[in-house]
DNA sequence: CAGTTAACCTGTCAGC
DNA sequence: TGCTGACAGGTTAACT
């Protein structure tokens, strides 16, 4: 479900309330949600009571909480990645409960309001877990928190689990030379490239197929047959499409993606191919057509975005 | 080694 | 009304 813009529109919303807070209480409802926590529900919610929250920090699609734990020498975070159909949101204890609830983490503010962080989850390909922070590779910040925590300790760490993934295009560190160059290394699809978080991340099905469409390739064209012109071009319509939906808060087309407080995000009437399937291009008027690909669907102008010897 | 595929899961919706 | 199959925003282990 989420890719960039929608995990990004999470983090700004847990960001404001969630810095600071200390955790009172933890409620596994669905064990098959930490699976990326190895030390099990009971570790999980001893290291998190009494545990506050220095911050919230994306890469890609992965989101984390920086920790404070008491007696804890080792810099600690709650990891969390949204997977197909994660949300997570920010109610209050009175507030009714929400369906598909698999983890809930009490909270209390500096002020002393209490608050919950729920990880509602339907497909629960997502998960959370605590995970240790380690330098990051090229000594910069782990990744997008706005600004805050310049000086902090865990500035410029990332989780082990995150460590893979290389920089998102909106990262001010994005290292576009590094793509290009990978793009020119590889004779797998575009698609397929754009896809692959440890190329460049952030993007998935959704994004790859708008930036796709608006640089009129086909989705199979293989990345090392791009021109370096319009490798970069490529990338130019990757950046605006990610930042523009970002503004607009995500895209939604149905329960599957909601920000912290339930609502939807609007970039869906922006876009040109995905789900757009039998509908006409912006450009030329010819229907948009959808085939399986990789156990997926892809969108494209089959007029548009041929592909090409 | 790079490149591909299968598996992990549940809910919704269209068609019969 | 109920059944069946197609489909859904992602990642990763295990293949070729």
């Amino acid at each position: 479900m989420p890719e960039l813009p929608e995990v990004e529109t999470v983090r700004a919303g847990l960001a404001p309330a969630l810095t600071n807070a200390t955790i009172t209480a933890v409620d596994v409802l669905d064990v098959r949600s930490l699976k990326r926590h190895p030390g099990g529900p009971k570790d999980f919610a001893q290291t998190l009571i009494g545990s506050k929250v220095l911050g919230v920090v994306r890469r890609g699609k992965f989101l984390w909480l920086p920790l404070e734990v008491k007696g804890e020498k080792r810099s600690l975070a709650l990891v969390g990645h949204l997977g197909m159909s994660g949300q997570m949101l920010l109610r209050r204890p009175t507030d009714p409960e929400d369906k598909l609830t698999r983890v809930v983490i009490h909270l209390i503010t500096t002020k002393g309001k209490p608050m919950e962080f729920r990880f509602i989850d339907q497909r629960i390909f997502g998960s959370l877990a605590i995970d240790e922070l380690q330098p990051t590779a090229d000594g910069k910040p782990g990744g997008y928190s706005a600004g805050v925590g310049k000086g902090k300790s865990w500035q410029n760490q990332i989780p082990m689990q995150a460590a893979h993934i290389t920089r998102d295009p909106l990262d001010v560190d994005f290292d576009e030379d590094f793509v290009l160059a990978k793009f020119q290394k590889k004779n797998s699809g575009i698609k397929r490239v754009l896809l692959d978080q440890q190329t460049l991340s952030g993007i998935g099905n959704i994004y790859a197929d708008e930036a796709l469409w608006r640089a009129k390739l086909h989705y199979d064209q293989p990345a090392a047959s791009l021109k370096p012109a319009k490798a970069k071009e490529l990338l130019a319509h990757v950046r605006d499409i990610l930042a523009k939906a970002v503004s607009e808060g995500g895209t939604s087309f149905d329960e599957q993606y909601k920000n912290v407080n339930g609502e939807s995000g609007y970039f869906a009437v922006s876009l040109n191919a995905y789900g757009m399937t039998g509908l006409p291009c912006a450009r030329c008027g010819r229907p948009i057509k959808r085939e399986n690909w990789m156990n997926r669907g892809s969108h494209f102008c089959p007029n548009c975005q041929k592909l090409k010897a």
